[in-house]
DNA sequence: CTGACTTGACCGCCTAA
DNA sequence: TTAGGCGGTCAAGTCAG
């Protein structure tokens, strides 16, 4: 990307007005801390306030998503290769590779690995410590090992490619060992009409921004055993290679990772900036049973915005 | 038998010379 | 301008349910 991402946006006047629904955001969200510090029985207001935090994150991720998704996507890449890069200060290897492809670091190197070769599709990306079900039905096209990086990368499709046109794609790469960490780009949104069931949450036909919620997936409360655990178990595009590297992670619970994934509604950016993050580290566990309520997941304990 | 995965081959974009 | 490198995709063979 050339030049700082706020310059890219479309206008300064709009940088004011997402300025404004951050620091709104923030403002509720300490009011939210308030409300649930003194502890009181007031589900209401809370819930109030939730979902007024949550129409703030929604509006902010539409404007940034203005333009296809592409100046949104580059900036949450950046953001997130910008953190991961924070994160894997501490160790070498993989992360420093991961760092090195992003744009953050002026490293130079053979700009031939900085070129999004692809189509200009709308993407986001995921790094996550496990692979877990994203609620679409993905079928495994290729795997190919990339120059300098360590893991081969694995290239899936929509099962419905042919069936109903659906583009969406995905890769997903193992960048790092310990902590085991995959990252996982979307290409493209689903244009198919299949509904999976199960444990997928479903989010046809309701409207993406206002549904826009990042959800973190704590692996402290899953199961040892990988047949337990119905997200992977219902992972349908994964086999042995692959799984063989989540049984490792979920050995490593005890480090108790966060698992962060998006609820997924296509066509648009779903991971907020950790800045945006921040302001909802406040939803105590108490209140999970107003986010189930508001988000209808039943099956694990999550923390909704959790850093 | 059918659907999904594996993997080598191929295609096309991009860079360096 | 072009040859070579590389990432992304295809498709035949294989496997599993």
């Amino acid at each position: 990307m050339e030049g700082s991402w706020p310059e890219n946006l479309a206008t300064i006047n709009q940088k004011k007005v997402i300025n404004d629904e951050l620091m709104e955001g923030r403002e509720i969200a300490n009011k939210l801390r308030s409300l649930l510090s003194n502890s009181g029985d007031d589900s209401k207001s809370a819930k109030d306030l939730v979902i007024k935090i949550m129409k703030s994150f929604s509006n902010t991720l539409s404007m940034l998503n203005v333009k296809e998704g592409d100046i949104a996507g580059s900036m949450i890449s950046q953001i997130q290769a910008h953190s991961s890069c924070l994160d894997a200060s501490k160790s070498e290897g993989d992360s420093q590779e991961s760092c090195r492809s992003s744009n953050i670091t002026p490293i130079k190197k053979d700009r031939r690995s900085f070129h999004n070769r692809r189509r200009p599709l709308q993407t986001w990306q995921s790094d996550t410590p496990t692979l877990i079900d994203d609620g679409q039905a993905w079928r495994k096209y290729g795997q190919k090992v990339i120059l300098q990086a360590e893991y081969p990368r694995h290239y899936f499709r929509c099962t419905y490619k042919y069936d109903q046109g659906c583009k969406a794609t995905k890769q997903v790469q193992r960048i790092q060992v310990n902590p085991p960490l995959y990252r996982t780009t979307y290409f493209g949104h689903h244009t198919c009409k299949i509904i999976h069931k199960g444990h997928e949450v479903v989010m046809e036909d309701t409207n993406p921004i206002e549904t826009s919620i990042f959800i973190s997936f704590d692996s402290s409360n899953l199961t040892n055993k990988q047949d337990q655990h119905p997200f992977l178990s219902s992972f349908s595009s994964i086999k042995d290679e692959l799984k063989e590297d989540i049984k490792k992670c979920d050995t490593n619970k005890n480090q108790s990772y966060s698992c962060d994934y998006f609820v997924s509604p296509d066509s648009m950016v779903t991971q907020l900036p950790k800045s945006m993050m921040e302001l909802s580290s406040t939803l105590e566990s108490k209140n999970k049973d107003l986010i189930y309520e508001i988000m209808e997941c039943d099956d694990f304990s999550f923390n909704m915005f959790q850093i």
